[in-house]
Formats: C-alpha cells, structure tokens, sequence
DNA sequence: ATAATTAAAGATATTTTTATCCTTAATTGT
DNA sequence: ACAATTAAGGATAAAAATATCTTTAATTAT
C-alpha cells in the first residue's frame, strides 16, 4: 500500500515507540534489527521523523544517546507518521489517478471508495502510537537468530 | 494507491470499454487523448492488457483496427485489471511490508485491516468492467480543448 | 585533551518506475 | 504490388525510489 519508505517509518516508529515505554533509548543498528529494515536507509527516514517541525521521534548523539518518543509524541495517531512521510495522497487521492476527488468531479470510483476510504483513515487515526505500540504484534519478517548486516 | 501504470490501465479498460459499447475500435492516440496519459506509455500498457492470457483488452492492426474489449471480457470484474498489472499486492499486502499477513502471524494494523480490506476488494470485485463503463463519471483530469502531445 | 559513540548531513550508487523512440509485422485499400 | 495505417516489440532515456557510504558534529567518559 505505502511505499518502504513509509512502512519502515511506522515499524521503527512502532519499534521506538515500545523501547520508549520502558525508558530505553534505542540507536540506528537495534532499530535497523529490530524491524528487519536496511540500516543507512532507516537512518535517513529517522532523520525525517526527528527532524522538521514533525516530532514525531527525538534524538540525542554520543554514546547513551539514540532514538526515543516523548511521552505527549506517543499519544498521536499513527497518521501523522503517514503525514510526516507525505504519503497521505495514497489513501486521499483518486483512484483512478485523477486530480481533484470529490463530490463535484468524481470518477466512477468516487462513492464506491469513499466509504473505504473512511475506513482506512480512521483506522491510522484511531490508534495513537502508543496503543499500536502496547500490542505485541511483530514488528520483523521472521526471527534472525544471528543477521548479518554490518 | 495505485502505481501511474495501474491508473493509466483502468482508466484505458473503462475508455475501451465505453467505445466498445457502440461498437467503435480506438487507437492509440485516442486512447491516451481520452484519459490525459502518455501515449507511448499507454501502449506499453495496452500490450500487457491484451497480450498474455489476460485479454482484458484485443487489438487489431491496420487500417480501421485499434483496440476494443470483447462482451463476454467487459463482464469481468474490474479487479482482473488490477491482477493484469500484478498490483494486488497493494491491497492484499501487510500495510507495514511485513511478510505472511495472515491470522496466524498479525502485525498491529492486521485487525483494523480487516474489514477494509474486504471492503477494499470489494469495490474492485463486485463491479463488471461494463457496469463502470456505463457510468459517464469523468475518465481525464480536465478538459483540453486542444491538446498538443504529438 | 583525547578517544569512543552516537546521530546529522551530504554524496554517491543501484534499482525500479515512468516515459519515449524506433523498427517490425499485420492489415487494409488502391 | 504498393502505400497507408495500425499495433507489437525492442531499445533507450529520464526520473524517482531505494540503498549505501563518507564526513561532520554532538555527547560522554576517561
Ligand atoms: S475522483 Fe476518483 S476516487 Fe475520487
Ligand atoms: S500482517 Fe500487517 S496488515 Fe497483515
């Protein structure tokens, strides 16, 4: 549905998220592991969720520094990672492709998706970071007892 | 949702469809004129849709040839387009990328998925490519009175 | 002060998607 | 047979997404 760049976002957001609630600051490698994500990749896509007027993800350099949320950030809905990563055109857009959906200039797709559409906004906006995160559901492909990726 | 490949392809089926409802073949050029598309694009599109064991779409050359969809294919359901352009995926995958989306190994967003995604597939499902066609919602961005894409 | 650890920022590389062009084959009309 | 029109197929180009590497800055501990 979304592109990897923005299902990494919400996994290491998730990811965060968790390690967060026990007050434990996580660095690029472990969140990398963590969600089975390539790692110079994941870096760059924190830096969008850390960086900016988002928010979403705080950071601190040198050694016992990492990744982590604050406590008010976890209470957002997941959809503003989706915000953050500029991808809400995936679920707001026609899809048929065209420009300007809406009651006006609708498509054939227009009434049969608007109620879809519903739904899935409200399932990223239902749930804060924190409730997402509060589940035990994995986060990772499958167990790598020893991954290798340097 | 969609790649820009998949949109131009539903949108070329429902305008082949509508042509081929009164009888008229279309061309190329016609084609990519009636839904605002790239026309060497178009093409290479129209190629996956009628070539293949798919024929959604079939084609003659020539002289008062072009493209035109069957009875018996514009009774199929619109989500045959969608698996033409091996883009299923996008609905039926984990919305986190994770692998094996199933009950027995959920991610967070697995419940809440559910049901939209039945009702995803639904919308794609339950209409024939003919019912579509039938409506006359708009299948191009905007008017051009002359447009210039030699 | 120095060394070690961490994220930030910038540069580069690879792959995929999107888009275009050119040649060939099929069909039609003259 | 020949010219015109059309799609098919192959080659190439351009842009975007994905991925990696290198350097710099910040922080901590010694
Ligand atoms: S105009 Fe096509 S889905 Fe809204
Ligand atoms: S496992 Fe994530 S949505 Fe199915």
């Amino acid at each position: 549905m979304f592109s990897k760049s923005t299902e990494y976002a919400l996994r290491a957001t998730i990811f965060i998220a968790r390690q967060s609630s026990i007050h434990k600051k996580v660095n690029i490698r472990e969140i990398a592991e963590g969600i089975g994500a390539p790692k110079y990749f994941t870096a760059k896509i924190l830096q969008q969720l850390s960086n900016k007027n988002v928010q979403i993800v705080s950071s601190i350099s040198g050694p016992a520094g990492g990744f982590f949320i604050k406590e008010e950030a976890s209470k957002r809905p997941i959809y503003n990672v989706i915000e953050a990563m500029q991808e809400t055109h995936i679920i707001e857009d026609c899809v048929l492709g065209l420009p300007n959906c809406n009651e006006k200039t609708p498509c054939s797709m227009y009434k049969p998706y608007k109620d879809v559409k519903k739904g899935l906004l409200s399932i990223f906006k239902d749930k804060s970071i924190q409730e997402i995160a509060n589940s035990k559901d994995r986060l990772i492909p499958i167990k790598i007892p020893n991954s290798k990726k340097p």
